[in-house]
DNA sequence: CGAAATTATCTCGATATCGAGATACTTAAC
DNA sequence: GTTAAGTATCTCGATATCGAGATAATTTCG
């Protein structure tokens, strides 16, 4: 049952690909899902965030669902189109968009969530919950200590 | 130093979250990294793997930096018209197209690719290099069953 | 052998995403 | 209160990537 440990010369680097390859292997398992149903990753994004946390502004989705505002646009416009979300303006902040499902929205991504819901837990079901949760908290905890050095770039030799 | 535990409804979901996070973030240092030599990120894979590996057809550059072939003839289109790439047909296997790096290809990789593995080995500094070596098992299991799950796909509901 | 299936590469058209910049509004500073 | 800095959204042009299909070589197998 034991292999010889694999020689690790660069595990920083490594520890890159295999990130990549793992976020490859499950975003396929995502984009197919999601087109059964007729959408995008990033459309359905959109849905899924309006319909988990409300009406949110523009902003707030663009960050949740990680593409840039211009191309968040792009993408609500053409939900606006099929007429699964709408557009308000903001209340107290009179610069913000206000996005929110339409009952037509809310309807579709109530009946596909469920099922791309299972597909995702299939997708991960190689770790057993135990190293599910353990990958979770190290990824959390690899995320976001990138993210935070992503601000202050002091550090480009 | 105890902060509550965060309840967890669904941890594949989440795992799913954090795992495009974290990629998102390390993308971002990868991407910025590669960007201060004048190169896309698809551009510097192919340059790196060659530079790695030595002369390799296409097809296998192609697994290994994770786009589509239509996607890979023109990122080596590129890199041959600005002469750090050459093409050669194939000797076993006349299908093939061999792709070698030109003196000038491996001359510029040579001197960016420690840059850029400092860059990556700062990227991923928010884990111990104990726990970066456990996310790199974790993750390999992760992507290669998701991987494999791909192929025989009979199971969306 | 010869047909069928597989594999490797490339072409071409479509499109999702980005980046830079414009506009409008808000907050902070003095 | 006026100015400066910051934030939210959108427009527009550029481009990287994809998918479907074409071509050609190889392998499989009856």
């Amino acid at each position: 049952m034991n292999r010889p440990a694999p020689i690790r010369r660069n595990v920083p680097l490594e520890l890159w690909v295999v990130l990549a390859r793992a976020f490859d292997a499950v975003e396929r398992h995502s984009r197919a899902s999601i087109a059964r149903f007729g959408l995008g990753t990033t459309e359905f994004g959109v849905l899924e965030v309006l319909y988990h946390k409300g009406e949110l502004p523009v902003c707030e989705v663009q960050r949740r669902i990680l593409v840039e505002s211009s191309s968040t646009t792009y993408v609500v416009d053409k939900l606006v189109a099929r007429g699964l979300v709408r557009r308000r303006p903001g209340q107290e902040d009179r610069r913000e968009v206000l996005l929110a499902l339409t009952p037509a929205g809310r309807r579709l991504i109530a009946r596909i969530f469920p099922a791309h819901a299972a597909a995702m837990r299939r997708a991960v079901s190689g770790l057993s919950p135990r190293w599910q949760a353990q990958a979770l908290d190290l990824l959390r905890r690899l995320g976001l200590d990138a993210a935070r050095r992503l601000h202050h770039k002091g550090d480009l030799p």
